[in-house]
DNA sequence: TCGGGTATGTCAACATTCTGACATGCAACC
DNA sequence: GGTTGCATGTCAGAATGTTGACATACCCGA
C-alpha cells in the first residue's frame, strides 16, 4: 500500500523505520529466510543446523552449552537435540561419571548431513560478504560485536 | 562449559562462531531480549510494539502492509492486531468503500501508550549507538541494508 | 558435615508463529 | 461480460518457542 523508498526516505531522521534496530531486524529476518530455504532441501531446520554446527567446532558440548550458543532456552534445545538424536544424527551417552551435563558429539551421518548443509548456508554467508564493499567486513563484525555487549550488560 | 573467548578465539578463522551470521543472530538476539525487558514494564511485547511504532509513522496502514513492515505473517500480525484492538490502542473501519484492505489508526490511548514504552525502547537504542565508536553507526546501517538486499533476492 | 548457591536435564502448560486453506475483492486482459 | 491473476482477511491445525516448576548434582563456606 504504502510505497517503499528504502535509498532516499521521504521522513525525517527520526523515523522507525531508519533506526538501527529496524535495520538489524531487517538483516537477520533475511538471514534466517535465506537460510531456511538453503536448509529445507537437506531436511533441517535452522536451529538443528546450528546446533549440528556449532556441536562441530566444539564437540562434546552439553545442552545447556548448545542452548546458550544458539540463543534459544535449554528447553528449545533439547527438543531440537531429541528430533537429531532420533535421526541418529548426533549421539551422547547414557550416563556420565561425574555431573549431569552429558557431552554431546556428532555421529558419521551426522558429519556427512552437516558437510552437505555447510556447502549451501556457506553459499548463502557468501552473497552476504560479497554485497559488502570493500574491507568493511571486519568492520561489520565488529561493530555486530559492540553492540550485542553493549546490549548484554 | 566449553570457555568463551570473543576478543581471541583460539580456533582457526573458519570456526562458524567467527561468522557474519553468527553475530548478527547474537546482536539481534541481544537486541531482542533487551528491548522484550524494556518493553515489559509496559506491558507490549516486542511485535506490539513493532505494530504501534511503524503505525505511528505509517498511519492507516492495513494488516498485511504491517506484516510485511515487521517480518512476519499475515496471520501472525492478525493475532498481534486482535490483541491491540481489544486492548483499544488501535482502530479500523469494520468496512472499507473499496477493496478488503482496512486502514489501521493509533487511538489516543495507544498513541499515549507508545511515547511511553519509546522512552524505554529509545533508551537502548543509545544504549547500541553509544557503543560504535566515531562516525561507525552509518557505516554500519548501510551494511546492514546491502546484507539484507543481498539475502533477499 | 551440612546448608546455601548454582547449574543441569526434563516435564508440563502456555504463547507465539507458521503452513495450509478458503472466500472475497480488484484489475487486466480477451 | 467473463475469466484469469493477484492481494487481502481470516479460520484451523501444526510446529516451535517460552515460562514455570521440580529433582538432581556439584561447589563452597560455616
Amino acid at each position: 500500500m504504502k510505497n517503499r523508498m528504502p535509498a532516499q526516505p521521504p521522513h525525517p531522521a527520526d523515523d522507525v523505520l531508519d533506526h538501527v534496530g529496524y535495520r538489524l531486524k531487517r538483516a537477520h529476518a533475511a538471514l534466517r529466510a535465506a537460510m531456511d530455504k538453503a536448509l529445507r532441501e537437506h531436511g533441517l531446520t535452522v536451529p538443528q543446523y546450528s546446533c549440528l554446527e556449532v556441536l562441530a567446532a566444539r564437540p562434546g558440548m552439553s545442552n545447556a552449552d548448545l542452548a546458550r550458543a544458539t540463543f534459544v532456552t535449554r528447553q528449545s534445545m533439547n527438543v531440537v537435540m531429541r528430533g537429531l538424536l532420533d535421526a541418529g544424527l548426533i549421539d551422547r551417552p547414557g550416563t556420565v561419571e561425574t555431573g549431569r551435563a552429558r557431552p554431546t558429539t556428532l555421529t558419521a551421518d551426522g558429519q556427512r548431513l552437516l558437510r552437505a548443509a555447510q556447502e549451501s548456508v556457506y553459499a548463502v554467508e557468501t552473497r552476504m560478504v560479497r554485497a559488502l564493499p570493500g574491507r568493511r567486513l571486519a568492520a561489520l563484525i565488529e561493530d555486530l560485536d559492540r553492540v550485542a555487549q553493549a546490549l548484554d550488560e
